[in-house]
DNA sequence: CCCTTAAATGCAACAATGTTGCATTTGCGG
DNA sequence: CCGCAAATGCAACATTGTTGCATTTAAGGG
């Protein structure tokens, strides 16, 4: 019987980053693993009402400091996060946003190669980013 | 003597899209037009002091509305925009945005091609994001 | 030209999002 | 169990963007 593919705890994560591990960061980072798509501040402060709204804030830029989350401008100009071992999910195929109704939608194409950069620049992050109107939105427009 | 080809006014452009033509329209038309990249509200603010704040934005709305511009949250998720006719000139290109400085780079790389989209999706843009640090903030950084 | 009128503007108030300072609490190594 | 740096909670503030409403102005028809 071989081993299973257990995913780490949360607090293991925690350790493994060198941040001490605490009751609302646990909270956090579990409810951003377990997310379908990148969360706002809002949408997580609605989710975990127990915390407070600037330790929010600073939990997030913690995990993004210590490499447990992406942060990322979305079209509407806020913030969304995702937990990293969460986004290796969707590592591997491009995005479209509906600017209807705010969707996100896996597409099966593959991400294209990002081109050579000039010289002494760091690429940290590249995203093939495709906006415009779902099908369903699309249809209820007409 | 063939004839020049000349730019359309900020005036004609404005009539063009079908709304009036006003004195602050034309300053901040112009300012879009003549800028090298796309602008925050607060750079054109600074940059067109007689403006009030409210109008601004209302202006930049309104160029959104009417085609005349483009409006998309940068790293930092603030909003910038750009003439629809000046940014023509970075349609065939990729761009680099430093997330320590803000600056946006133009490589020579062309955009890659949107994939296909499943059946009723309308795609309206497609933006191949790259964001890291540039050369000089790099080199700052150490 | 001059009126008329809808559109645009200016200003005040508000809302949402993000940041800073500081006193208090807590995780964790010793 | 202690001591202390790290993290939290709360208040105040900053920036960015929106809404309501009174006033001004562009543009078209006599
Ligand atoms: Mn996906
Ligand atoms: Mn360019
Ligand atoms: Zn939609
Ligand atoms: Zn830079």
């Amino acid at each position: 019987m071989g081993k299973e593919t257990l995913s780490p705890t949360s607090a293991a994560l925690l350790r493994a980053a060198g941040i001490k591990v605490t009751q609302p960061r646990l909270a956090v980072l579990d409810a951003l693993r377990a997310a379908a798509r990148p969360m706002s501040h809002a949408e997580l402060e609605a989710l975990l009402v127990e915390i407070d709204r600037v330790t929010l804030y600073r939990i997030l830029d913690a995990f993004v400091r210590h490499g447990l989350a992406s942060k990322a401008a979305d079209a509407r100009g806020v913030f969304r996060f995702a937990a990293r071992d969460a986004q290796r999910e969707h590592g591997g195929h491009v995005h479209f946003r509906c600017e209807t109704c705010g969707g996100v939608f896996c597409l099966s194409a593959p991400p294209p190669a990002p081109p050579r950069l000039p010289r002494g620049f760091l690429l940290a992050e590249a995203e093939f980013d495709l906006r415009g109107t779902c099908a369903q939105c699309a249809k209820a427009r007409r």
